[in-house]
DNA sequence: TTGAAAGCGCTAACAT
DNA sequence: ATGTTAGCGCTTTCAA
């Protein structure tokens, strides 16, 4: 028989002086430490009778017990921890998503660890190696560049947040072709014929998507595709947008509306505007992409795509969740509706029928 | 002997099929695991011959070895991890200090675990819980109420971070006297003699510490003080900023500039002034507090307090690994420089003197 | 300098 | 329904 038959020394601490143990809780209630932690688990209660179940949670709770996840994960193999890789913390797009995320994953046990990339390869390779050292149990990855290998040699399941590859991994976007269509029905309706768009990097799968939308819908509504009405920027970002709109105006495509990647490059859009004495939206308009928190503080108030954020991240824990477990993973990928957000950006072109610069 | 002199079964892996072990590597050298350990480990190699440290770190690169951090911490019992606590992610002002406590803390092998309280004490108490079973050797906080004993209860070490208690808890902060000196000076300059105070929260550190250097600063310059210029937000939020502005309207203080809690309120302000028929900075100037990301991209861009936010993150960590080392805390708190950041939203006081409304 | 043995705290297969 | 046994992968005395 177990030796905790007669027990209980002083302070019901009979082992040493750490924190509890399961072993300190099974003595005290004289049971062993196995019965004790089906007793504590939801899911070998059941093997237990209801008296002693209660007996033991209560003593956990009186004894001020916590199990050591450290050793389950030991026994059990995992971690109970989901990887999570971002580009970059600090732009808005991803911190309600991260929200999402947590909110899926606390019910399940699940922690989020966070790590970004800095939009650097090499310091991706590390920061996936410091998680795979901490044995994820699964990734989320919402890492820009397309192609890469980081986590398929065999490891723990993964999902693409606001990405896609080109292998079908499971993935879970925002509707880019919706929105886009949105938006040039948006400026048609307000008198726009020539948009032109500037257009994130194409080799991120939203910027590449969101860019054939652009072309498709385009060419549905009968509208000019010439090529001095797009230029790429290289990355998602203020500089980039700056940098593709005044080439834009440079080509002179004569457009009176202008489409961005992203908030972050109609931003910059707003900069090559002031710079060349440009207002918006009476001279030219802008649409955003994302409803990035703030988008509504700017000046003026971005006309853009909303799509939401908080949800993505939701429903890509989920998915993961599902797939450890072992489910295989179902609808691919899952694409959230967006919304166009109508703020201050857009207008009716001016009467003159084009902008001057 | 140990069982692994001959060795090398096929593809190295002669036990399960699992990721490979530390027995694994032995064997393929020959050796017994606790020699493999002392080898791969910095601190322990110096016990092992040169040459089966080199044979034995080969043989693990080949191998693809990488340790279990699990089994490692359940026999050091050390997660190498920190807590994280925020109150909300989405806040502008935190993912800096986030890059900054990650980048502090990855040398060190440490992983940071953040979790969001969204200002929510029930979810704090349950976020500090989940990561307390994971063990964490330390904890930071930035969460805003004073007074909590969240962590205190002979738990691993904590380091406030933005934010302070009032029994000498280690802090890294931004220097909320210098700032707002800083900004009174340059409001006086401007011509300015009646300020006004949108405060934040007293409860929160920063907001009474804010308040406080506006009461110092505003006495030794000579400038009123009457309560009519004072409002107090409930929180650092939009809403309450614009609340609070109206609020000071409506006392009808005749001020010509108003200094705002944090980046947050001031937006709130704007959104006030603009509903009353302000305008920023020719009828009022604002303030903020933070410098927060896109600060310089509202109508009109932002002059506001710039504090180190990676820096504080950064030596946040840096506070918190020296304590988990065992140091003791030094100087206490570490008080970071602020720098004010003009913009837009001031101006001299138009020439009739007061505002209009 | 290396090997042997023990054990971190927990859970799961097996036995009763 | 409960106890026994073993072991997750690693580090760390202790001995040789």
């Amino acid at each position: 028989m177990y030796d905790g038959a007669a027990m209980v020394r002083a302070a019901d601490r009979p082992s040493g002086n750490g924190p509890m143990t399961l072993r300190d809780v099974a003595r005290r209630v004289g049971i062993h430490p196995a019965t004790a932690s089906r007793a504590l688990n939801e899911s070998t209660r059941h093997l237990v009778s209801a008296a002693t179940a209660t007996r033991v949670t209560e003593a956990a709770r009186e004894m001020g017990y916590t199990p050591n996840s450290i050793a389950r994960s030991l026994k059990t193999s995992r971690s109970l921890t989901v990887g999570v890789i971002l580009p970059d913390l600090t732009n808005p797009l991803f911190p309600p998503m991260v929200r999402g995320i947590e909110d899926a994953l606390a019910p399940a046990g699940f922690t989020a660890l966070i790590a970004n990339t800095d939009n650097d390869q090499v310091r991706a390779r590390s920061v996936v190696q410091a998680l795979r050292l901490r044995q994820v149990d699964g990734w989320i990855s919402a890492v820009a560049t397309l192609h890469d290998h980081l986590f398929t040699d065999a490891g723990p399941p993964l999902v693409l947040l606001n990405r896609q590859d080109e292998e079908g991994t499971p993935a879970v976007v925002g509707d880019d072709r919706g929105g886009i269509e949105q938006t040039v029905d948006h400026l048609v309706e307000l008198g726009h014929r020539r948009i032109a768009y500037a257009a994130g990097p194409q080799a991120i799968s939203t910027g590449s998507a969101r860019y054939a939308a652009y072309v498709a819908v385009m060419t549905a509504r009968g509208l000019s595709l010439d090529p001095e009405l797009v230029r790429f920027g290289a990355s998602f970002s203020e500089r980039q947008g700056a940098r593709a709109l005044a080439e834009l105006l440079d080509a002179g495509g004569d457009f009176t509306a202008v489409m961005a990647g992203n908030d972050l490059m109609a931003l910059g859009c707003y900069e090559t505007l002031a710079e060349r004495g440009l207002r918006c939206p009476e001279d030219i308009s802008v649409v955003g992409f994302n409803d990035m928190h703030f988008a509504d503080k700017f000046a003026p108030p971005l006309t853009t795509v909303r799509i939401p954020h908080h949800e993505m991240g939701l429903r890509a824990a989920q998915q993961l969740l599902a797939q450890i477990e072992g489910a295989t993973s179902g609808v691919n990928p899952i694409v959230l509706p967006a919304q166009l957000v109508v703020r201050s950006s857009t207008a009716a072109p001016s009467r003159r029928g084009g902008r001057r610069h």
